[in-house]
RNA sequence: GGGGCGGUAGUUGAGUUGGUUACAACAUCGGCCUGUCACGCCGAAGGUCGCGGGUUCGAGUCCCGUCCGCCCCGCCA
């Protein structure tokens, strides 16, 4: 060990010397940050978690020392005992950007613990580097402030819900994360068993049932942070294995949650970022989140709401144009959009808007400049459509003269997902969320009312849209077997800025209704018993009514810390392909360690 | 599975129609400098143009393939 760090311990971080311990002898642990050599004056901030703190080198005070102290370099992990001394006494000025800017430690000892090679990227938050860079070069990349900051926000977030729980009566129980694996919903990591030949784990997708079966042990109150995973493509705001917070509890129905979660999120502001968001949060049922704004996360701090135009133009059988007469003759949807004048977009900007939607794989966009009179302008259907429905289309959108009307039609599916994604890009483009003042920043909102179902497209079979446990709306259960597709869900998704950050449902604790919804799924008997027996079992005895909901974590940092990129987030995350960049993972293992586990690998090698 | 963008000194970028020794900034190295804090000044070094193949007298530039990163669609009960 070194002989400094026996006689000297860590008085101070970088954040804290100010005015009132000028003549104070303090020992600083850091990372040197800066140099600036002037030959007879050797100038350093010194860097740790929390700040920074100039060090100064003078050869009046130890000019063997000053000469030593002309050897550092960036990154070197050093140890300094020094004086704090007023920076205007010693003949200089103070720096306002540093909360320790009218001090300097005058170094008396200094120790190096640890030399650096230079540096691949820079240490310095201003300095953009490619994320693959930053990705191999972690722990650089880890030093720099913004992304300290980001991890001090994180933890604050986490422990401002371990309070929040503790207080509110919740246990935070753990749940395995080697489980039952069962095909069917996301795709499962596996993990093969040793101790029994040709079986595997997998690693969970989330703690579901076992949050459900803690309730029906009597737990009553449960929560958990906790990782799961899932094996599928993913975005900038999907990772491999990602946080929960995870929520349920007992004889609550979706009001009780609710409440108790939105105290959880005012909680999480209020202790992370300072700022107050004002309950309850509003709630809007999927149906008209899908009508107004084509999406089920739609973000609510702006308008640009979609008007469906099937009716209107179902009036005049698509009022002369074969696109409309088409989409409304073979059930397809009909949107609009308007974008209002004053934001002044040319012939060019609709392109470039064309251009956008073909790249999310729409055939392309329709278009109209509306003009006075409410004619027709810039558009393939001004020739085509007939007078009254083009008034008619006018009126319905509340389209006014200078306005543009953008519109896509067939598939609903497909015109919900290019619409909405068109209204985002609009919002970002015209500038409309970047003119949003501080107290319309933040926008949280509950969606519920959800089809408890989605019909497979290809062969008309019903899957769970949530998961498989959610309960029918009171007085839908007749529908799991005459009409499963109108069946409503007590399911409710929390909403922020546009951003699904949480969902939750009130489960199933009857095994008459459980199994009634396995049927309208086409799950067979044997198939219930072999994949969910063990929870139709708990069950039968004395199940309490329960409802619960699980927040994404890294989502929730990443939105509050204002970033688009899950990876600004994580310490350590994975890349597109998901492998590690820092460590190479994944890798082939030897042979030995496949047959130890009954594996064979097919993969061809590179 | 599909679409798009990108890969050039340590880093971020420029590089025209295919044509001399591939350029700039920052970082690095050496020297000078007693009040800097984006320190300054002088000087130097630094390149598998992602990789492989092709076209050509000649390829960073054109063509084919491939790898990697990012964004999006599908996918994510």
């Amino acid at each position: 060990m070194s002989s400094f760090l026996e006689k000297n311990r860590r008085t101070h971080r970088c954040h804290e010397l100010r005015g009132e311990n000028l003549g104070d002898e303090v020992i600083l642990m850091g990372w040197v940050d800066s140099l600036r050599d002037h030959g007879g004056r050797r100038f350093i901030d010194l860097r740790d978690r929390e700040g920074l703190t100039q060090i100064v080198f003078k050869p009046e005070t130890d000019d063997k020392l000053h000469q030593l102290a002309h050897e550092l370099r960036n990154e070197w992990c050093i140890g300094v005992r020094g004086v704090v001394e007023d920076r205007v006494a010693n003949g200089g000025s103070e720096n306002p950007k540093l909360v320790t800017g009218t001090i300097e430690v005058n170094v008396l000892e200094l120790e190096v613990f640890n030399r650096s090679v230079v540096p691949p990227i820079q240490v310095e938050d201003q300095i953009e580097t490619s994320e693959e860079k930053r990705l191999q070069h972690r722990v650089l990349d880890l030093r720099r402030p913004k992304m300290q900051k980001t991890f001090k926000l994180r933890h604050r977030i986490a422990q401002a819900t371990r309070n929040f729980f503790d207080r509110e009566g919740f246990l935070e129980v753990e749940t395995p994360i080697l489980v039952k694996y069962t095909p069917g919903g996301a795709r499962n990591f596996v993990v093969p068993s040793r101790l029994n030949p040709g079986e595997f784990y997998a690693l969970a997708e989330s703690p579901q049932l076992y949050k459900q079966m803690l309730m029906m042990a009597g737990f009553d109150r449960y929560f958990q942070i906790v990782k799961c995973f899932r094996d599928e493509d993913l975005r900038g705001d999907r990772q491999p294995e990602f946080t929960q917070i995870d929520v349920e509890m007992s004889f609550g129905v979706e009001e009780d949650i609710q409440t108790i979660m939105e105290g959880l999120v005012q909680q999480i502001f209020r202790e992370s970022l300072g700022v107050e968001v004002a309950t309850p949060f509003k709630r809007m049922s999927y149906q008209e989140c899908m009508d107004r704004f084509g999406s089920d996360k739609p973000d609510l701090r702006y308008g640009l709401e979609h008007v469906t135009l099937n009716e209107t133009l179902g009036k005049f059988d698509g009022g002369g144009v074969p696109f409309f007469k088409s989409t409304l003759d073979e059930g397809g949807l009909i949107k609009a959009m308007v974008v209002p004048a004053q934001y002044k977009l040319s012939r060019a900007d609709g392109d470039k808007l064309e251009d956008f939607v073909k790249g999310l794989g729409a055939a392309g966009l329709g278009r109209a400049k509306v003009g006075a009179d409410g004619a027709w302008t810039q558009s393939p259907f001004a020739k085509l459509i007939s007078d009254d429905a083009r008034l008619a289309l006018n009126s319905a959108c509340g389209a006014q003269e200078g306005d543009l009307l953008l519109l896509q039609f067939g598939n609903a599916k497909k015109v919900h997902m290019v619409m909405s994604a068109l209204r985002q890009h609009l919002a970002n483009t015209l500038g409309i969320i970047d003119a949003l003042g501080d107290d319309t920043k933040w926008h949280l909102h509950w969606v519920t009312d959800f089809p408890l179902f989605e019909e497979n497209e290809e062969d008309g079979t019903f899957g769970a849209a949530h998961h498989p446990f959610t309960s029918p709306q009171v007085g839908h259960e007749d529908k799991l077997t005459s009409d499963p597709a109108s069946c409503l869900a007590r399911a409710y998704d929390l909403v922020l800025n546009g951003n699904e950050i949480g969902g939750g449902s009130v489960r199933i604790h009857d095994d008459k209704v459980q199994a009634k919804v396995f049927d309208a799924m086409s799950i067979s008997e044997d198939d219930k018993e072999a994949k969910f027996g063990f929870l139709l079992e708990a069950l039968k005895y004395g199940a309490p009514p329960h409802c619960g909901i699980a927040l994404g974590l890294d989502r929730l940092v990443m939105l509050l810390r204002g970033t688009t990129s899950l990876r600004d987030v994580i310490a350590y995350p994975k890349t597109q392909k998901g492998t590690d960049l820092l460590t190479g993972a994944p890798t082939p293992v030897d042979l030995k360690q496949l047959q130890e586990v009954h594996i064979a690998s097919i993969a061809k090698k590179n």
